[in-house]
RNA sequence: AGACUGUUAGUGUAAUUCGAAACACGCCUGAUUUUCAUUCAGGUAAUACGGGUUCAAAUCCCGUACAGUCUACCA
């Protein structure tokens, strides 16, 4: 399928919307991934040529988003390159003159319309039953330069008013491309709008741009959403009206991602609805305030969320299913990318980072998860954190587990669980975990493993039964009934803690019972 | 309404030129564990529907249904 020796080139082209979407991650992940596999570049375009919809801060967003995941481009507006800028607003003295070819050439026309009477026609079409195509059937009744006289156009022109330049699109033809994911396509012309090349204001639209940017910055793949497919043939069109057929990139459209339950594409509210982030960060919103969740701050580790995007809507034909960057690169094709949309699945997800934390060294996991103790005022040593990584490191599906499931390593037990309490706590039985207070407060050293002969050997020695026993010494201790082995946590703790949680949380039971 | 794209267990995906529907997540059972998690051993469940072509169809063809995307001076 390679049909051509020139380098690989591939953009991500996002626009500063808003928060980048998770769907939009996988795009660029995608496009680096087939970049490097092919010793290619990788290029971050930002199109922003609608700037009503300019956002503070997503700009940065993005550049932040693809940092954190391990997919650096290699042009941008950051870092520049030889054919920027790289930002569509900085280009717009470009696009132009592209234009004014098509109108030369005949392949575009001035526009007069004004928005009300464009809503006009999408009415009376509506109320048609059908929709309103600004195209080949209809460009003879509007106000244009083809229905217009050429006088009437001069003069329109000449007095400022406001224009747009649209694609006349010729009829009868038939616009076939191979696209990479989906196989042969094919459009009739006649079925395609005459489309808005340069708005009024002088921007370009998104067609345009894009194809103007992908041909001056020699992009040979262009690795999109689906969303992108129905307007691909007016793309080839303008292609081809300019001249650059022979050198137009090979399209790649890949599949949407999905809601988890429902049907329709992953949007922000699924997110809201079932309590999982669809964003790789946090986000806020500056003019709303709103915010948004991010895999990031909810304990997700990069490597298993690129892991988790791979997967959805590729596969590498094997059983393999943890990929680092490397492998991914390796192994990754278009190819192999599916055509059906991919719905988006957090438990997987989830499964996927805790392959990635069970995977992470203790020293590594004690790095991500400092920032947690040091928030709740807490200071450790490397090497206690480590150890206590190593105790809970199996037991967490994200980073924001360790907090939780392990608080009782930094401060007093805030909860008892109620149901060990009341089913294992007698009144008359205070004297033996008394006596089992004694026997712990005799190990030495207070090592997990001593700890443990020396209480197991009391509760054999003694006939209690370990289901007697050890639930009330875990539930003293962490308030839990989760946890690793007992007797590590207590050496971890120390003698002097344990004692002391001992004392209060046995007077805490007393107290239950009887009140 | 039209154009385009799609449809394999609940979910993500496999299945060389038609040739035993497989793997993972989830869920359930059991073992291990003081508990939880991990690990191990099992189990669960699918080719949207209807026609054709063929010795043989998830795979090719036709139709139907359903779904999605797009049809902005948004991208």
């Amino acid at each position: 399928m390679s049909q051509n020796n020139k380098s690989v080139r591939v953009r991500f082209a996002p626009s500063p919307t808003g928060p980048l979407h998770i769907g939009g991650v996988r795009t660029a992940l995608y496009n680096y991934l087939f970049a490097k596999k092919h010793g290619g570049t990788f290029i971050l375009r930002i199109e922003d040529t609608d700037q009503t919809r300019f956002t503070e801060g997503a700009e940065s967003y993005i550049e932040e988003t693809l940092e954190w995941c391990g997919m650096l481009p290699q042009e941008s507006t950051k870092l520049g390159g030889d054919f920027g800028p790289y930002k569509q607003s900085e280009r717009k003295a470009m696009y132009k003159q592209y234009a004014d070819q098509l109108l030369e050439a005949g392949k575009a026309y001035y526009a007069f319309d004004t928005s009300e009477e464009l809503v006009e026609m999408r009415e009376a079409a509506k109320a048609a039953g059908s929709v309103a195509k600004y195209g080949i059937a209809s460009r003879g009744q509007m106000k244009n330069s083809l229905a217009l006289s050429a006088e009437d156009v001069q003069e329109r022109l000449d007095s400022g008013a406001p224009y747009v330049i649209r694609l006349k699109v010729n009829s009868g033809e038939t616009v076939v491309f191979e696209d990479m994911v989906r196989g042969l396509v094919r459009f009739q012309s006649d079925e395609i709008d005459d489309k808005i090349l340069l708005k009024s204001d002088g921007m370009p639209t998104y067609h345009l741009a894009n194809i103007v940017d992908d041909h001056l910055m020699q992009i040979s793949h262009v690795i999109r959403g689906e969303e992108w497919l129905p307007s691909t043939p007016l793309h080839v069109l303008l292609y081809r009206y300019l001249g650059w057929e022979d050198t137009m990139p090979t399209f790649a459209h890949l599949p949407l991602i999905l809601k988890p339950v429902g049907s329709g594409k992953l949007s922000k509210r699924d997110g809201d609805k079932h309590g999982f982030p669809v964003f790789p960060l946090d986000w806020k919103n500056p003019t709303t305030g709103e915010t948004a969740m991010g895999f990031r701050e909810r304990g997700f580790l990069p490597e298993a969320v690129v892991n988790f995007l791979a997967f959805l809507g590729w596969n590498p034909g094997t059983e393999q299913e943890l990929f680092s960057m490397e492998d991914l690169i390796e192994s990754f094709s278009l190819e192999r990318v599916n055509k059906a949309g991919a719905r988006f699945n957090f438990d997987k997800a989830k499964w996927f980072n805790q392959q990635y934390i069970i995977q992470s060294s203790d020293a590594d996991l004690a790095k991500m998860v400092r920032p947690q103790v040091a928030a709740n005022g807490h200071e450790v040593e490397d090497s206690a954190l480590e150890t206590i990584c190593g105790l809970l490191n199996e037991r967490m599906t994200t980073l924001s587990d360790f907090w939780e499931q392990g608080y009782y390593f930094f401060e007093d037990v805030k909860e008892y669980d109620r149901k060990t309490v009341k089913k294992k706590w007698k009144l008359d039985k205070r004297p033996i975990f008394d006596t089992l207070v004694e026997t712990v407060a005799n190990v030495e050293p207070f090592t997990g493993e001593n700890i443990e002969t020396q209480v197991k050997a009391y509760i054999n020695d003694n006939q209690l039964g370990f289901g007697n026993i050890l639930p009330i010494f875990r539930v003293s201790l962490t308030g839990t009934m989760k946890g690793p082995s007992i007797f590590d946590v207590a050496s971890l703790l120390g003698k002097e803690t344990v004692l002391k949680r001992f004392e209060t949380a046995f007077a805490a039971f007393d107290a239950s019972k009887q009140g």
